[in-house]
DNA sequence: GCCGTTTTCGGCCCGACTGTTTTCAGTCG
């Protein structure tokens, strides 16, 4: 079982000791803090368990006597009887009716055990039938507001993905600026910490008209209804199908309620704890002596520098705070010096007209020219699939490609071609195309694109097959994901990444909108591992040759300029590919 | 269920908003 599977059982077992609602609560926080934690990890539990079994796993904050065994269990067998045993207690339906805004595990219970609810159709026949507004706790409204949280749920898509919110983002941002009530408006949450997808957008802005601006925000043209709305906070349904929050912060303040809402919640829990060891008290209001209780004088709230430096620590990126170690690192005075986008010199992974792409091949090395890059592989699919075009094995389709990429490149003076291909990985590991084609090749980006339905060892085998092809320089898209569309294919990260350090390999961050693939988990862990990156826009037209996105998911990974193979200079790169002919 | 320069037992981060409350429970982040 992959690490968020695992994460997935314990979220599961947390949520199910809610609803049955007679369990200690720090028990159910004990799983569900389990369950965040495995999520963040960037180590495969099944690693850590192969190198170092209980004690490795026991060594985990939060993995204490009873989860290690769990774990142990997951890990071997694929599956954990505790979960089986009270899956049973609880219908299935009745977690979605969880995931329903205003419905806890209190309310969910009660009507659960009251009304024999199973499943959000019950839940909402039941709203809609009055039963409820006269029960103690339950008024009108509170109906209401559940009825209108199914009719949310049906609209939402979940999170969406980073590239898409940002637009939005910067409309609300935009329209608070716009408004002339604020002084200082930003984006806290997830959204400032670059996370590849937001679940909700937090905004925070300081202000003399508190309730006018709260007016303005309530009424923007991207709200479908006000959730809540009071002095210093209120919350609204976006028509785009999330929530976004505003709050108005004292300016004097601003600093220490822009690293509260910022996040993550166990980067805060984290330095608050550290605070708490040094007689101090952390909230969004700032840094105080004393403890919540007996409140002293204030300490630092102005800036986030201010807060940081006050409890002991350096100003630490938005895109490290996951509680992922950047704190241990901060301690020591090792956070990375994380990479930019002026970093980037060239591209790695493109498509033409050839195959499957909007452009033709010179179009798409003016568009990289006037990005300021100064080199760029072109890639186009080396497929079976018809619809890709591209090459094919057999025909003449490969010659004319080396061809008419060699003339482009002889000709071209500004920019550096290297000519490559995609080619796709075979449900085998095996390569669609034969070795005396990839040998003409200055790079080969070995992609899976079809067979996707694998067991775990079929493409953990699979994937470590395409990296022992000796023409092979880096595996594409590793996980083959689509962001929000599709999962991707399951396999042992950490196995495959130490085969692509033992081969020699570049592994992917794919910075297409719609992939960003590796994960930033991943990314950290191929860095701990000492696998380069290969970044690839993965353009499949001009506006496509794009890396902003894929910067925010590489610094997340802790990915520093030496991470990452397109920052190398031109004639670095050169030696770069020559060396593995 | 986890964890320990407060501890091996008794804690476990903290505050805003809503709705139905006359002092607070539930939910959310």
């Amino acid at each position: 079982m992959t690490n968020g599977e695992i994460a997935a059982v314990f979220e599961r077992i947390a949520l199910i000791l809610d609803l049955k609602g007679d369990e200690n609560p720090f028990r159910v926080r004990a799983y569900a803090r389990a369950a965040e934690t495995i999520a963040n990890m960037s180590k495969s539990l099944r690693t850590i368990y192969e190198e170092g079994e209980l004690p490795a796993l026991r060594a985990i904050p939060g993995i204490g006597e009873d989860l290690s065994l769990k774990i142990e269990e997951m890990v071997k067998t694929g599956k954990l009887g505790y979960l089986a045993t009270i899956e049973k207690k609880v219908p299935k339906g009745l977690l979605e009716v969880l995931e329903i805004e205003g419905m806890g595990p209190k309310k969910t219970k009660f009507v659960w055990q009251k009304f024999k609810v199973q499943s959000i159709a019950d839940l909402q026949k039941l709203a809609e039938s009055g039963k409820l507004e006269d029960l103690k706790g339950w008024g009108e409204k509170s109906v209401a507001n559940i009825l209108r949280g199914i009719e949310q749920r049906a609209k939402v898509s979940g999170r969406l993905p980073l590239p898409v919110a940002a637009p939005l983002v910067e409309e609300l941002l935009d329209a608070l600026r716009k408004s002339g009530l604020c002084e200082k408006v930003e984006a806290a949450g997830s959204f400032r910490r670059k996370r590849e997808s937001v679940g909700d957008i937090d905004i925070l802005v300081t202000s003399r008209k508190p309730q006018e601006v709260m007016d303005v925000f309530c009424s923007l043209p991207q709200v479908e209804s006000v959730t809540a709305k009071g002095d210093t906070k209120s919350t609204v349904f976006l028509k785009a199908g999330l929530d976004a929050d505003l709050r108005v912060v004292d300016p004097k303040a601003f600093g220490a309620a822009l690293l509260y809402f910022t996040g993550s919640k166990d980067h805060n829990v984290h330095i608050r704890r550290i605070g708490i060891a040094k007689g101090l008290t952390l909230n969004e209001y700032g840094l105080s002596k004393g403890t919540a209780a007996r409140k002293g004088a204030l300490v630092a709230a102005e800036t986030e520098e201010a807060v940081y430096k006050a409890i002991g620590l350096p100003h630490i990126p938005p895109e490290l705070r996951e509680d992922r170690g950047e704190i241990e690192a901060a301690q020591q005075n090792k956070l990375p010096r994380l990479i930019t986008e002026k970093d980037i010199q060239g591209d790695l992974h493109m498509h033409t007209n050839f195959s499957d792409g909007a452009a033709s091949p010179e179009q798409m090395v003016a568009a990289a020219k006037k990005k300021g890059l100064s080199y760029i592989a072109i890639t186009d699919h080396a497929s079976a699939m018809g619809m890709v075009r591209g090459m094919k094995k057999t025909g003449n389709s490969f010659r004319q490609y080396l061809h008419m990429m060699r003339a482009l490149r002889d000709a071209e003076k500004g920019i550096r071609i290297f000519i490559g291909a995609e080619v796709d990985i075979e449900a085998d590991g095996s390569l669609y195309l034969p070795d005396d084609m990839l040998r003409e090749l200055d790079w080969v980006v070995a992609s899976v694109h079809g067979q996707f339905h694998q067991s775990l060892e079929e493409t953990t085998s699979r994937l470590i097959r395409a990296l022992q092809n000796p023409y092979v320089h880096v595996l594409g898209h590793p996980t083959a994901r689509l962001l929000g569309k599709r999962e991707g294919i399951t396999f042992d990260i950490d196995t495959v990444l130490k085969a692509a350090k033992a081969h020699g390999k570049a592994v992917e961050l794919n910075t297409s909108f719609e992939r960003l693939d590796l994960p930033d988990t991943h990314l950290k862990r191929a860095k701990e591992i000492g696998v380069r990156i290969s970044m690839g826009s993965d353009a499949h037209a001009l506006e496509g040759i794009d890396h902003r996105f894929g910067i925010f998911q590489a610094r997340r990974g802790w990915l520093e300029k030496g991470d990452v193979l397109n920052a190398l200079s031109q004639k670095e790169m050169e030696r770069y590919c020559s060396r593995r002919k």
